[in-house]
DNA sequence: GCCCATAGTATCGGAAATGATACCGTCATG
DNA sequence: CATGACGGTATCATTTCCGATACTATGGGC
């Protein structure tokens, strides 16, 4: 049910660079981490900001980040239903590599904006 | 041919994190980023490196990268052939990005060694 | 009673990425 | 004359990912 990702990983020294983006890749995580970054958000608040995404998408994505120790998943027993979306300590280590990532972007693609809510 | 990559990337803000990601996707391309980043190699010595890609996986890979203007392709017509492959100006900027994964990966998986030749 | 909001699941199908395997050309060596 | 090195292609099958669509539960407001 939860993919299986996280294989092989049978490269020699660089492996470390392969085995990071595994958890990274998958379209839709580095953008999710990213507004995450900028404090916790509800469901669909995370799902505003990615204009594309289908609601399956965001679940797998957030669960597959759950599952990995970056996200936690609170859930509210409210009506109607409450769920918010944080970085975990572990999701905060990934803070240099996200900002790395969205540095080149900005300097190197067409992507120099930040629309404010 | 050349796959086509780096299509819609209708998120917002955040897009450029998704933008950079787009390109060093692909199971294999940041580990050969990273081993070039120590230098000019042939095709067979990239090989050597990793383990489990296969002729054809890395042929595409590494045209993609030069499709995408961070890798030069150099070919000596020698026999047997002769081909070199080095970064390009392009392809150091990415220098930060490549190491923010590699670190990350360092020091949050079982990856934190370095074999030397 | 009916509709709306929220945060999902379930199912299906197609497209894309990756892998396995076999083959190619040329010269040097034995 | 067969073999090996090098850097590929060609073809096919499989795996994996992703999107579209429909459906669900519950309580509040009209």
């Amino acid at each position: 049910m939860t993919r299986i990702r996280h294989k092989s990983l049978a490269c020699s020294p660089g492996c470390a660079v392969e085995a990071t983006l595994q958890y990274i890749d998958g379209k839709w995580k580095g953008v999710i981490l990213y507004h995450l970054l900028h404090g916790t958000l509800r469901f669909n608040e995370i799902r505003k900001r990615l204009p594309n995404i289908t609601q399956r998408m965001l679940t797998t994505q957030l669960r597959e980040l759950e599952h990995d120790g970056f996200v936690l998943r609170t859930v509210y027993p409210e009506v109607p239903p409450k769920v918010e979306y944080s970085l975990t300590t572990r999701g905060r280590t990934l803070e240099p590599v996200i900002m790395a990532l969205k540095k080149w972007g900005d300097e190197n693609t067409a992507f120099g904006q930040d629309t404010p809510p």
